[in-house]
DNA sequence: CCCTACATTTCGCTG
DNA sequence: CAGCGAAGTGTAGGG
């Protein structure tokens, strides 16, 4: 990793054309070859960048002090450097990579092992049950062994609404699914996601991640 | 902005838990308040981070090593540093900020400016129409008179269709305007989307960017 | 390779 | 402050 702090100016020609004035920047040019431009505020985006996998060529002669960073597609991002004020360079290898817990993911598998949350006598058909326009994250009987489609989401918000009721079209049309309701499980369901849900006929259900987990522990425990 | 690069361990917890095993990495501390953690690929996005307003806290004694970032809802950034290999702080300033050009504001603009794009005799009613859930991008009237809402993309995908869909529901309850077809506009058009748009009596329309600012060029020049 | 969906999405605007 | 939509979204995973 390669850092550079310098008095530049820059120029994006690609998805959209952009340009910073000069002034005093971070450069961060990592192994990958890939290469982003800090200001001194905002810890996540930077100012400007190039993904990888791209290529950074450092001009000479005329055009010295010219950084071209090109990709595949033709964008290019030109650093042009007034003054480097730092430059170092490091080795730092690959990195093991974050581990996570609490997504989505993670959510779908607590619900799936206890699929009953949802209502007594609900029984699991299956996770990731793929249609041709995608997963549905699980599919599911209640009580009267009536099919239920289950979306779920960390945040519940329109467009997961919007997702399921696709899914519930689809599956509604198959003879021997339907008729196929609809849950929308969240650990938080926004007002208007629910108005648009429960006016289509589908179920709202908020989901205690820690209470789920803690079945969970419990069942670990138990067996 | 004070960058250090280090052997670390990362322990985050707030909207989920992640943990980073030791590994060298460059630990961003930037004038905000703002910390992030890069490894030594992809540009944008960093392994963890905590996102200001937020406070930095470098241990003593007992805690040497260990920095805490915490923020107001009380999540927590605790970066455990094992060989701090390079530690330097510089000034930067206030960043002039980003000048950018071609987005879907733009385009807005220019079909609004140049609406026959779409057929001929189409007129203008107006920009940004309001309604109860959000503005309709361009609504217009085509050759008949008949009330055409427009929604812009700059990639025109599947959730861009729903939200036509939800206006032209919405627009359609009005005797006034009713009926309303759709277009769904954008400078390209996924395939899943122009099916569904199809299917639902959408027209879609592809755009030209270059031409359409070619055209306003044009308009400036001559008036 | 395309498509889909998730993300600690972030970010900016509007009410 | 919430709500909603855009982003050069990036990123991972499945067909």
């Amino acid at each position: 990793m390669r850092l550079v702090i310098a008095r530049c100016s820059v120029d994006y020609a690609g998805r959209l054309t952009a340009h910073l004035p000069l002034a005093p920047r971070l450069i961060l040019v990592k192994a990958d070859g890939s290469v982003s431009i800090h200001a001194d505020d905002r810890a996540y985006k930077p100012l400007n960048w190039m993904s990888p996998p791209c290529t950074l060529k450092e001009g000479s002669g005329d055009d010295a002090g010219v950084w071209t960073v090109v990709n595949k597609a033709g964008e290019k991002l030109i650093i042009t450097m007034a003054e480097i004020l730092h430059d170092s360079s490091h080795e730092l290898g690959v990195d093991p990579g974050l581990i996570k817990d609490g997504v989505e993911a993670h959510l779908q598998e607590l619900l799936a092992d206890r699929i009953e949350t949802l209502g007594e006598g609900y029984t699991l058909i299956r996770r990731e049950y793929q249609t041709a326009i995608g997963p549905v994250d699980i599919l599911c009987r209640d009580a009267d062994g009536a099919t239920v489609a289950v979306e779920i989401k960390r945040r519940g918000e329109i467009d997961g609404v919007e997702q399921l009721t696709r899914y519930l079209d689809l599956l509604n049309r198959d003879p021997h699914l339907a008729p196929v309701r609809g849950v929308f499980a969240a650990q938080e369901i926004k007002p208007q996601a629910r108005v648009l849900a429960t006016d289509r006929g589908i179920d709202c259900a908020v989901l205690d991640y820690d209470a789920l987990r803690g079945i969970e522990d419990d069942k670990l425990r138990l067996f």
